[in-house]
DNA sequence: TTATTACTCACTCAAATGAGGGATTGACAC
DNA sequence: GTGTCAATCCCTCATTTGAGTGAGTAATAA
């Protein structure tokens, strides 16, 4: 146990000094949040396994944390074994999580193929091509359709989306997992 | 225990018949994988937890059993004491992961970035600003600099990333987390 | 039967886009 | 002090695109 702190404001410098093997990273701190935390230890030294260990478990702040690098979620409800068995876990290489932790992380790889804005069949296809770079000329010849005809899925995709462009409709998709 | 098969051909139906709580499920079977049986087993009834027990720790197996929506991915090294765990684990609204996995599926949320085909910092905000849907008069505008200044950068964008229109440069960015 | 919807095709027009050319400035490196 | 490069700006041209409007057919639902 080399430290303990009630901010992050300095983890940049007190991670170079210490060299700590696991950094227990809370989110709600004065000061800077612990989602830059995350981000100012694994900078300094990569190495260094970071655990979010907080009341937490709201998706956003969740899902920043796993993209700043954290190693590992565990709610403060955990029971002190198992928090000893998650410092143990991160050292071999794991990543210990929540269970309700986990269940979220392994949801977010499910979201595809939402169709929320009632795309017909074709018109998912016209929007897979789109995606891959299409022309609308190019579309059509894809399809064996007719070049109006490929613009005309078009725009009624965009309505459907809302968006204006190709450009936005594409942004959205990728977005939005809708395919 | 409701059952017992050497394969997953008839998952469909047995899910249907036997309304198991949890699927323990492998990935290499004579005859359909378990990757599209984890598909047919949520695809008749949604409330079945499947874990995946399976040998194999290869990443892209590994997200498409997650993307077709496993709710448990545990190795055959296992310990059985571990597993009986992991099976209350799912019941219980968790996702039970072996560490090797969890690490792997942490890691999968800190891909970003990688800017490989070394793209200023300049471009990095107009390319931004072209997935949010702008266009060069929005970009220009956002950035306070000419019409022509953005539709410069914008090409200069195309020839890095060897696209050939904005579609395809936000199709790019997006499919391989430039930014 | 009547409506609705998806899919198909056509035409027009103003605006945006991609591709080509060239030019200046300032910073930084060698 | 020469060279490189990012960033800024300008011009032209053919093509593509978005928006508007209209219309025919086939399948499906009310």
């Amino acid at each position: 146990m080399v430290g303990e702190y009630n901010n992050c404001n300095d983890a940049t410098t007190i991670t170079r000094v210490y060299k700590p093997d696991v950094v227990l990273m809370d989110i709600d701190m004065p000061g800077e949040s612990g989602i830059n935390g995350v981000r100012y230890v694994k900078e300094a030294r990569p190495q260094t396994s970071v655990i979010m260990y907080t009341v937490f478990e709201d998706d956003e702040k969740l899902f920043q944390c796993l993209c700043s690098g954290a190693n590992g979620y565990l709610l403060k409800q955990t029971p002190p074994q198992k928090l000893f068995d998650g410092i143990q876990e991160v050292i071999a290489g794991g990543s210990p999580m929540s269970p309700v932790i986990a269940r979220k992380v392994l949801n977010s790889f499910q979201h595809g193929k939402s169709n929320k804005y009632f795309l017909s069949s074709r018109e998912i296809e016209v929007l897979q091509l789109l995606i891959k770079g299409y022309s609308a000329k190019m579309i059509a010849a894809d399809l064996n359709i007719s070049f109006d005809t490929a613009r005309s899925h078009l725009k009624n995709i965009y309505q459907k989306l809302h968006v204006n462009s190709g450009k936005e409709a594409i942004g959205k998709a990728l977005g939005e997992h809708i395919v």
